[in-house]
DNA sequence: AAACAGTGCAACCGCTCTGAC
DNA sequence: TGTCAGAGCGGTTGCACTGTT
């Protein structure tokens, strides 16, 4: 389409509003309701453009603007429907009593995106972000124990590895560390997907390493493993904290679910009872289950199989 | 104490889309 | 069918505030 802006008038004025035209503004909507933008400074006496009326309106002075700080119940919502609508501040907003669209943009560029970030987690897919695993510090352990790391590459999609190779400072370093000792054959590499059997990984490891069981005793995992895997500081959480706890739940066992972002990834957990339930529930899920288009089975299916990466995989930091 | 850098937020800009006329 | 106002969005800017050097 194309239409010339409507603020290109001259000696319109522009910048923060003062009292005064916010109360001119506010009394004049009082009177005749907001709309007619274009008529609207006018008849107020007011300086500006219509556009910047309604934000100002729209923004900062609708009389059912909350304002303050998100709550921890607002900041969970707002990722949780952000994984589900994605840049619609509008329809978010729409869901957030008192909360306008701009205001939840602002908070999420400014907080949570970052946090996400911080987390390891990709604000755009909210999905953890692989190739922020510092497994160079894992690779170069002196405690690498390579026949564990055969019995890995035997659960892991060949494709995981890959991605987790990646971020060595040289990428092929692993993989030509793993073929040189005969780790990985080209067959599994090139045609198989192995299927992976809910605690099959975290069996194998305590197999292999019986003092490495989740216990009660054994300390917290380091920090910087936890960060890595999306999993925040158990101490003291803060409000925000909280949220990301949600974000990246644990299991009954305590194990952290590397893919715990949304409710729709929480379905990977199928082998635990105990999230099935809340999987179902979630708007998602039901969809799925219920019905829906198939491109929404499709996203759903291609979540729950985009990170398939077996939840125990933290305790390597445990076994080395 | 002053300068500087980083952060958070309100507001703006430019554009597209939608629906009414 | 074309035009226009309003709504929505992503990106950006400007400024106040805070923390650091």
């Amino acid at each position: 389409m194309g239409r010339s802006p409507c603020c290109d008038k001259e000696g319109l004025k522009k910048g923060p509003w003062t009292s005064e035209e916010d109360t001119k503004l506010v009394r004049y909507i009082q009177i005749h309701g907001p709309g007619n933008w274009r008529i609207l400074p006018k008849h107020a006496g007011l300086e500006r453009c219509g556009k910047s009326c309604r934000l100002r309106w729209t923004n900062y002075l609708r009389p059912d603007i909350k304002r303050g700080r998100f709550s921890f119940e607002e900041e969970e919502s707002i990722i949780q429907l952000h994984s589900l609508l994605g840049n619609k501040w509008s329809a978010i907003a729409a869901r957030l009593p008192g909360r306008t669209d701009n205001e939840i943009k602002n908070y999420w560029n400014t907080h949570i995106r970052k946090r996400l970030l911080r987390n390891g987690i990709d604000p755009v897919t909210h999905a953890p972000r692989l190739d922020l695993l510092d497994l160079s510090s894992i690779l170069t352990s002196p405690h690498l124990n390579l026949s564990n790391l055969l019995r890995l590459q035997t659960l892991l999609n060949p494709l995981t590895l890959t991605l987790l190779s990646s971020n060595v400072e040289n990428p092929n370093m692993l993989l030509q560390k793993l073929q040189e000792n005969q780790l990985l054959d080209s067959h599994n590499l090139n045609n198989q997907t192995p299927t992976f059997q809910p605690n099959q990984f975290e069996n194998l490891i305590n197999q292999q390493n019986p003092s490495n069981l989740a216990d009660s005793s054994l300390p917290n995992p380091p920090q910087s493993a936890q960060n890595n895997l999306g999993q925040l500081p158990t101490t003291s959480p803060s409000t925000s904290d909280q949220v990301f706890q949600n974000y990246c739940p644990t299991n009954e066992n305590g194990s952290n679910f590397f893919y715990g972002v949304s409710d729709r990834m929480k379905a990977v957990d199928l082998s635990e009872n105990s999230s099935f339930d809340s999987v179902i529930s979630t708007p998602s899920a039901s969809t799925f289950i219920n019905g829906g288009t198939e491109d929404e089975k499709e996203s759903f299916c291609s979540n729950l199989l985009r990170f398939e990466i077996p939840e125990s995989l933290d305790q390597l930091d445990y076994f080395m």
